[in-house]
DNA sequence: TGTACATCAGTGAACGCGCGTTCACTGATGTAC
DNA sequence: TGTACATCAGTGAACGCGCGTTCACTGATGTAC
């Protein structure tokens, strides 16, 4: 299990030799490049987006952009790690900080996924666009946050928690609550803030995946 | 209110002269083409997948693409309305058609996505993946399946039928519980057709529906 | 401390491939008289 | 019915722009002795 909580700048795990930069806050070109990417990527998609205007918006040469990533596919997929493995995390240490209680570990995973969504949202769209194109499942070693979910939902049956059923239906009609306003409010449907909602949908998270 | 029921080959609107030709599945070079840009699209993503790739697998030239279309944005605009405003109509129909009984809506609006999500998977997922680029709201006149829900959900709350709450938040928890699934499966996390889980998906959103 | 050298982030011009689109042409079909 | 003409879907070669990537060069920083 990890030892950073909820803390830190951004959704960026602090101290993480191997995420070294990602998204990082600092003015470091680097992390002028990420940040230039990542707006541009999530406001327009990857392919739409080029080399040049990611250059232009991070204030440094085109040229720069390949001393820190060996392609744009390959700072695309890093930036989508970042929030990937850093979601895994943090719904790892939800789960976990549960213990025993189903109830609760459902409001805490909730809870993360809200306050990821209001604390960092363009990080948080871009992931969500970009699951389709990075997402598929299959890559052994790669942290699956679902994966997690799933994990704990077949416990609750079997403790008799959950009404049984379809574990990964369950977990996906679970996630879809909220999930699904989170692309709704990036569809322009409304504005409000995620986390003041959680109460809220984590009841009608909880609610579906009895029902499911 | 549209005639149009249940009916007909994959999701076409059958003799719709405004659509026509658009995802018919007739071995015309224009069906041929809508066909060959739809599968590669929702595989691929629209920007991935090239004219010449396009003209291949509909066995047409590469000119033939702009007989029909101005451009291969235009031609991927075509396809997401086609299913877009097709789904408009059936959810429309499902509301309608279960009159005053809330849940009764709720079950048959579930119904359409999970029919529509296994009759022609591959136009589903092309329209799931694609809402990002051409879904964001306020275009008046464009068909908006979600504002119908919304609406009977207002309703909905003033008679009783449901408690109070935000409606916009209430209609994207419900949907999250139909279309994450979909998104799930097309991921490779389950291949059962959802269809099956309709009466399971219709309860659980149902309950969203009431909880958020 | 001073000198020589290695490393490396950053630059911006240049490259060349691949892409969406165009266009002159063809043959089939429809229409006027 | 036959002739002349218009329309239009389809062809495939060609175009040329824009893109991701490369590369020779620069200056700053670190290191050996």
């Amino acid at each position: 299990m990890s030892q950073t909580r909820h803390t830190g700048p951004a959704l960026a795990a602090p101290s993480d030799a191997d995420n070294r930069g990602v998204i990082a806050a600092d003015g470091t070109p680097m992390a002028r490049i990420e940040r230039a990417a990542l707006v541009l990527f999530a406001a327009s998609g990857i392919d739409a987006v080029t080399t040049r205007a990611i250059a232009t918006r991070a204030g440094v040469a085109e040229g720069s952009i390949y001393r820190h990533f060996p392609s744009k596919e390959a700072l695309a997929r890093a930036l989508f790690d970042a929030i990937h493995g850093r979601l895994y995390e943090l719904v790892e240490d939800a789960i976990t900080g549960a213990g025993n209680d189903f109830e609760a570990a459902v409001a805490q995973v909730v809870a993360v996924y809200c306050e990821a969504a209001d604390r960092d949202r363009t990080l948080f769209e871009y992931h969500l666009t970009h699951m389709f194109r990075f997402g598929r499942i299959g890559s052994p070693g790669r942290p699956d946050p679902t994966a997690l979910i799933v994990k704990r939902i077949n416990q609750a049956m079997t403790e008799g928690d959950c009404p049984r059923g379809d574990a990964e239906l369950k977990a996906a009609a679970a996630l879809g609550v909220v999930l699904q306003p989170a692309a709704h409010r990036m569809a322009g449907r409304f504005s409000f803030g995620l986390s003041q909602q959680t109460d809220s949908l984590a009841r009608a998270s909880l609610a579906a995946l009895r029902a499911a």
